[in-house]
DNA sequence: TTGCGGGCAATACGTTTGTATAGACTCCTG
DNA sequence: CAGGAGTCTATACAAACGTATTGCCCGCAA
């Protein structure tokens, strides 16, 4: 997953990851087949964890809950990365993945704004900004001067996107839940 | 250029850029020898001609004139989509140019607020919220249901960006710039 | 003890890749 | 008209790649 996202599917290679893992490149073939099913095996792995962390945040209301954020940036990170690449990389998993969360987000925007605005363009682009950032990770750790993965880092990036975002697209309780939840993880710095 | 936004510097080969060009594969190498510096070409040209548009676009106020528009809708697509990849594939060049996207727009916020806020991080989001959709162009494309640098396509999220960025860190002069090019255009249609 | 299935490594094979080399053709210049 | 520089193709080659094949070793059930 890491070879994969840091490089990219086509530029990595079977022997590039038994190196990694410390095995022969015969067992790589051994477990997952071929190159193309490993890959499907990670973009499985990968989703299914996410889509579950979502669940959890967002729908079981967990997202200022301290030991949730905790969690999720001590995990989520490496597998961020994988779907910021497996977004480039043309992964179809991953695409689906995008048109559910273009889809969730356009519900949650016509829930709270009844009027005729185009909530689908809107949707697709928070999503696409929100996915931005991750896919462009290494760029905005620069630019940060700190890991956007690490606490700090993370917490900085938040805050900007609820300073940038204007706080009704996020809808006022979600809204209010980041930012105590980002608050909370700062006051124990 | 192409071959290279669609399918990454990696998996793009010699002899694939070549066929599309109805050449020879030798021809390529002899015009820029290795693939290494046809990569180095194409960053150059791609980056020294959104360097050129941007600095007649923001310098020069130009935002809000339709011939702008048109001529940077009708030429720049190729070059964002490389732009997009080049940023993930890890070319030098574009990373500048991210750098430099990140300084310029922190020079601007703080302009425009000149209180204590996280300028840099906000800058850093700002440009990698706005990069994003271009490196997402394919997704945003698909969940739009219109190609991103169609016409119509670029409307409705140029409008959507306008919906969900606060006003106050565009700067007001941008925005309404901004706004207005944007309903010169759909008033055209 | 015997047999056997799974985890694992070593080797081999055909393909693809970047690149080097050599030659053909065109066009201009002296 | 001779010739040389530049454009372009064809061929060749070594390296890297994905993958197939083979066999070793260990644990476990009969």
């Amino acid at each position: 997953m890491a070879l994969f996202a840091e490089q990219g599917i086509k530029a990595t290679t079977i022997r590039g990851i038994a190196e990694a893992a410390k095995v022969s490149p015969g067992l790589v073939q051994h477990h997952f087949g071929t190159k193309e099913e490993l890959r499907q095996a990670c973009d499985e792995y990968v989703l299914s964890y996410l889509r579950e962390q979502i669940t959890v945040g967002v729908t079981g209301h967990n997202l200022d809950k301290p030991e949730f954020i905790e969690n999720v940036h001590r995990t989520a990170p490496p597998l961020m990365k994988y779907l910021g690449r497996a977004l480039v990389d043309g992964s179809p998993a991953a695409a689906a993945m995008f048109d559910e969360l273009v889809s969730v987000t356009e519900e949650h925007l016509a829930q709270g704004d009844r009027s005729e605005a185009d909530h689908r363009a809107r949707a697709t682009v928070l999503t696409a900004m929100k996915l931005g950032i991750t896919v462009l990770h290494e760029h905005v750790s620069r630019a940060l001067g700190t890991d956007l993965y690490a606490p700090q880092g993370a917490l900085r990036a938040g805050k900007a996107q609820l300073d940038l975002i204007r706080p009704d697209f996020l809808g006022r309780e979600l809204f209010d839940q980041a930012r105590t939840g980002l608050e909370k993880v700062e006051g124990q710095r």
